[in-house]
DNA sequence: TTGACAACATACCCGGTAGTATGTTCATCT
DNA sequence: AGATGAACATACTACCGGGTATGTTGTCAA
């Protein structure tokens, strides 16, 4: 809304609204993170900007639509990591071992974000909050959902061509995202981090729910 | 404390404030399932008694004193179904079988009580909460701590007999209990439940997991 | 120069919630 | 019968947290 007005501004599209919105989200998946939504307060986001509830309020109209926004921006940096490798043209199985092993990665590297969309599906498999707000978690579980759906196919072409092998699809595609989104709960960055040793663990869990899906043989790359 | 108190009295220890207990223990942790610890008030456990607040701070000192008697329940109940098969006298491969699929099961049937042990772990992994109840936190994760090393000494002994096959072994059990309680979160008990549904379920989630650590061939029983 | 507006900070309101203090009832023991 | 205490209900307090209303400051355009 109004962000369309400075559009008349050349290059740098609106370059201090995104910072501190950005700077904002960050704060806020950060706590989202440490305490969960509802054990988190405003002035707790405000506390770590180092500012007060102005500065957050005057960006977002309420504290589920900060939520909203950490989690769309989570989803949309999976959406921007996942979808090249699955436009990509290649065979289903090293497409499916790619795309498992960007999400993996994501999972890790954006953990603040991808916690809070964690979250936020939680939250929507209950039956908590308002009505109206209720509409708007609905709305962002449907984005999830086609990133969900992504994965899904590429899966069902797998077993379509006998690469895997499991009974239920939906719940073999639920166990799946259970175990590459592990990290978000047990990972902790190590003072060392090298960018092999992540890989590593990568590799582990990609290799363990490949497996757990019917794969045999070794993964490819 | 109080409770060694009236063990005189013959049979039937402590009959009315055990199943009292036990009537709120339930009541919280389906609260606890609905909306999650912080975003449940005493309150809403107490409306869904059909009592007061009275009645819980009667049997509990605090909210989180209440949760934590719903923690311990589940876990309780994780032990008692699990020690049977842990103790029992079988190959490696098998017990491991078998103690995966009590525990799968009791993560759907006992789902309350074991999405607050979830949550427990998660909140304790956190920085949150006072020092001294940070403790108490504390006590039940080595509760939970323990536990998770039966299925690790079992699985440890069967990568040594060559049924298994990981790379790091905390990594392994951890992607493998996220596997097992993976129904917590999506499972959804069916109007036409039958037994044979529910083995079906466990068995792919097992069979997932299992595949997942590296093994072969076809799972036993 | 000045108005206008974005980007905050300050001050305040108010509903909800954990926890407490104080009844009330009923069973059991003496 | 009277006392005692468990097992609650009722009434209340204090505080926290979401949200709002109202300043304050810097910037930019005319």
């Amino acid at each position: 809304m109004t962000t369309g007005v400075r559009d008349i501004s050349v290059e740098t599209i609106e370059p201090p609204a995104e910072g501190t919105r950005r700077e904002i989200l960050d704060a806020a998946a950060n706590c989202f993170l440490e305490r969960g939504y509802s054990a988190t307060s405003i002035d707790d986001v405000a506390r770590r900007l180092g500012s007060t509830k102005g500065r957050i309020y005057h960006h977002y109209h309420s504290k589920s639509d900060l939520f909203a926004g950490v989690f769309k921006t989570g989803m949309d940096m999976n959406y921007h990591a996942i979808l090249p490798e699955f436009s990509a043209a290649c065979p289903p199985g090293e497409k499916l071992v790619r795309m498992a092993r960007t999400h993996t990665r994501q999972m890790i590297q954006t953990r603040a974000y991808q916690r809070a969309v964690w979250e936020g599906v939680s939250m929507h498999l209950r039956g908590s909050t308002t009505p109206e707000q209720r509409e708007a978690l609905a709305e962002l579980q449907a984005y999830r959902d086609r990133y969900s759906e992504l994965f899904k196919s590429v899966i069902r072409e797998c077993r379509d061509a006998g690469i895997l092998d499991f009974d239920n699809l939906s719940i073999a595609n639920q166990i799946m995202f259970m175990s590459l989104n592990s990290p978000l709960f047990w990972y902790k960055r190590q003072p060392g981090e090298k960018q092999a040793d992540l890989n590593k663990i990568v590799d582990q869990i990609v290799s363990f729910a490949l497996r757990g899906l019917g794969f045999q043989g070794e993964l490819p790359k």
